[in-house]
DNA sequence: TCAATATGGTAAGTATGCATACCAATTAGA
DNA sequence: TCTAATTGGTATGCATACTTACCATATTGA
């Protein structure tokens, strides 16, 4: 089977493809801030004190990588780790003032980009698009459930 | 616009389900290899002696990262770095006796868990999976321009 | 209640990926 | 032809990502 005939390699291609978009509009915006890094400011201003774990599973991230987004995050001081009294193993994370008015900027830019990500497709396609890779990856049309 | 709509943050996790498909049925299959070695050799395979920039381009690569795979496959002596005499700069990437063997044991594997990529979707899905992502990064329904 | 288990986080190691800078070698163009 | 631009590769630095191992803290269950 040829490389081009491979789902994997095609998705390869795609992340490929949208981290780029991404990093160019962000950087053309002058916005210092990756894909990632929003993912994660969006879900802590959704879901204020959310804990690395819990914000790891929403994002689907595995700990040890979300940790180090979070180290990132906090020397941009975008955001604050503070202890949970309640479980001391546990760091919640909190959005600063900074971290609120970065996530305002960046939020319509990233929401523009996104159709630039498949500008190989028509609008119809690109729904179609949305919905197979939502099914594949598990979510069924638009179903999030956050936990 | 919520993360769980966003082509960006679908294509993220459509990336981590591919990789984690891949690591898990060729770890199955007694085979330590990534994707990307996977794809390198290959090419190395069909282009003998293919140096390391052209390498890189057909598998959509930048020279850095590819110096990287190359290394690690040179460690694993699947492959041999020669420099061209025709061009002093560049160095021809040959496959080892050993290279060979490997690719043959992993080719069929690799071409089966492709479907596994996308277990949630049917055949029909899967098939316009593949249309809809191969024309989204440019290749227009399995053309590909190896140059 | 107390040992076994599970969970949150970090650390270290490996492997992508990209940007930038740099060196060496080749090619283009005035 | 001689300089300028281009190209191939490496090096460095940063940012994901995942695995395994480990520590500290919670929770469970006999």
């Amino acid at each position: 089977m040829p490389l081009n005939a491979m789902p994997g390699h095609l998705i390869r291609r795609l992340h490929q493809l949208s981290t780029a978009t991404f990093s160019e509009q962000m950087k053309a915006a002058g916005i210092d801030m990756t894909s990632v890094q929003f993912a994660a400011l969006q879900t802590i201003n959704d879901t204020p004190g959310i804990d690395q774990a819990r914000l790891a599973h929403h994002i689907a991230y595995d700990r040890a990588t979300i940790g180090g987004v979070v180290d990132r995050l906090e020397r941009k001081t975008w955001v604050i780790r503070s202890i949970n009294p309640d479980d001391k193993r546990a760091r919640h994370v909190t959005l600063t003032a900074q971290g609120r008015e970065v996530l305002h900027k960046a939020a319509p830019v990233v929401s523009a980009l996104q159709s630039d990500i498949l500008s190989g497709l028509s609008g119809a396609e690109r729904a179609q698009f949305i919905a197979l890779a939502s099914k594949a990856v598990g979510l069924e049309d638009g179903f999030d459930a956050l936990r």
